[in-house]
DNA sequence: CATGAATGAGAATTCATTCAT
DNA sequence: CATGAATGAATTCTCATTCAT
């Protein structure tokens, strides 16, 4: 007997779900033009050529890949930023957060890293539109926070555009160069030395 | 008459600039895999078949490329970071004129950010000797004035190895992400935000 | 629905043979150098692309082809070689029914003409084992023959390494060298002419 | 001062020879398609382009290298196969030469089995003019002789055309297949074993 | 829906030949 | 004449995408 809507529906949002898994973690560890649809499939468990049952092409999967870890990035912001605490707890809350999140899925700051480099390939004349939605969505709540703790008197005044890219490139960048052995063997030590830099700077101050 | 052996030595190095700087600037611009050897040959405005008398394949030329601005950045790191001047001083004249170096040749820092990306492509088995290389080279300078910034007392007590990379890796992320258009715009503000975040902190101290 | 893995598993091999096929014919006509991979996809009848859905390059389409060939050969050498006749007479019936197969498949000694030429090539570092293996199980079965028709008195007594090797090398030769319409056009006669020379000499023995 | 035209001429001739010889060795290390320009160029130790002065490509280079060979080959069966013995007796001392001369340019036997496969590339439409020749020049001396052992009764009454093309099949495959260790550490036994094979067949007479 | 076979456009590379000096 | 630099046509090979079952 054939299957009931919703249970297509169903089989299709859990292949979906395996299969952007599946790009994910291909996507994260080689970039858009190196991973190979084939080892997509391959780490979805599934033939080539269903792949193209779900995405019309390479391009519509990064997109969506890129609008599922957007949206999972904005849930997590909002949650960590938008509790009772101070601004600038919030924000420490926040990035030591994410940092202990790159340990768990140690490629993970890679997909930030490799978005930025993707997405005019990706969303051709649409990607201005992406940026302006990714500032609008992962950025301006990272942005309040910032200019709430300005305001609050805790951190120094600055624009707050300017500060948060400066931030969170500075915040990227820490993981992405260079080997990555020091981070996995002493996790804790390079996330709090990761978080003094950020937050105190690397001067004494007396 | 055949040309004599300097003249053609001279060709051929001129040659050989002209090719590698044609290939940097592609590669800044795409990266290794993207990057095709006729746009090379086409900046470079001489033949495909042309590269090929000078470099074997397209990894040979990538490594060519990065073996020179490895050493571009070696020989420009030492000046700074050699003179008699305190040493927190060389430090921030170092990333200062990194960042004004980026303002100039704004691909430039792209260059640093593919190089992690693709090294163990370019260099397969030999990725982590070439790696090491760099840390001797290129690293170890840095984290020498780092060590001296430490022992006068101007800056934190830290592991100078994670200090340098965590550094560098912030340096780098800084104008990598999101659009430049402010560091374009207001290249001086930027400059000097950026260098207050990474050694004074985001911090207000008192 | 898709296929079963049985019928996969057919159109493979039906593929393959078709491509093993028409890989041989194009080898003995032109060698391993000028053969062209588009001329087997066409002799084939298939994409130039799917050839390569079924061997990674054209060295292990080759190395396929050989092993294919030679595999053929053995089977072939067994046959003839191991009746319960007397040595000379399964020598003789082996190397008359070769000539046959030549004149039935003119280019089929062509194949061993290039083999030798080209193993190196296509095996590299391991050529040397695959012609060890040829000797073992193509020249073994030949060797061991001859050494019987030695101990039997039947023909001189030789070291039987060389006499396979010269023997083997002259029969390849023959048909090898020069127009073969002769051969085309008297087979008969050719056949039994290449026979007498090899088994008796040119020399009338009183 | 400018040089003869004599004096040029002897230069010219003997940076022919120059190529000439390169061109040889190259040839029967790899055969036509496999040789390359460029190492022809370098084993003459002249540039690349002044093989250009020379020859106005590489068919017509071979062309010339195979006019050479021919007509080497020719005087030297001249030589042997029109002195005053029995016939019998120069065929021998034609044969034995040329598998003496084998072993002292190990690679010399593969010109005539490379000759037969490229003459139709190298001279195209004229290749069958050129076999004709071949068959004038180097064949027809032999074959005289053969005919005259035929009619002195020497050797058996056979065609005497087959019969020295199947001679001279079997003479140039001996050396051409499989290693020849065994030619080149056992040259005298090995000779005097392919001689007996050709002119006495392998059986026993009694 | 599912699949792997099939494909061809496109990229890298080779090498005989031409050309400037 | 001599030379090596320069070239592009021809070839191998890759891989996203389509197709038959």
């Amino acid at each position: 007997m054939p299957r009931t809507p919703e249970q297509n529906n169903q089989i299709r949002q859990q292949r979906k779900n395996q299969i952007l898994g599946a790009a994910f973690e291909v996507y994260t560890e080689k970039g858009f033009q190196s991973m190979e649809m084939g080892d997509v499939a391959q780490k979805a468990d599934i033939g080539r050529g269903t792949l193209y049952h779900y995405y019309k092409n390479k391009t519509m999967l990064m997109r969506d890949v890129f609008a599922l870890k957007l949206e999972e990035a904005k849930i997590t912001a909002a949650k960590t930023l938008s509790t009772d605490q101070k601004p600038i707890i919030r924000l420490e809350s926040f990035f030591r957060q994410e940092l202990i999140a790159h340990l768990h899925h140690p490629l993970r700051y890679r997909f930030f890293k490799y978005f930025f480099e993707d997405v005019h390939e990706v969303y051709a004349d649409s990607a201005e539109k992406v940026l302006q939605d990714f500032e609008t969505n992962n950025y301006q709540p990272l942005m309040t926070t910032f200019q709430q703790a300005i305001d609050d008197g805790t951190i120094k005044a600055m624009n707050p555009t300017r500060l948060t890219q400066l931030f969170w490139g500075a915040f990227i960048g820490m993981p992405a160069y260079i080997d990555n052995s020091d981070f996995l063997q002493n996790p804790q030590e390079w996330i709090e030395d990761a978080m003094t830099i950020l937050f105190d700077g690397i001067k004494k101050h007396t």
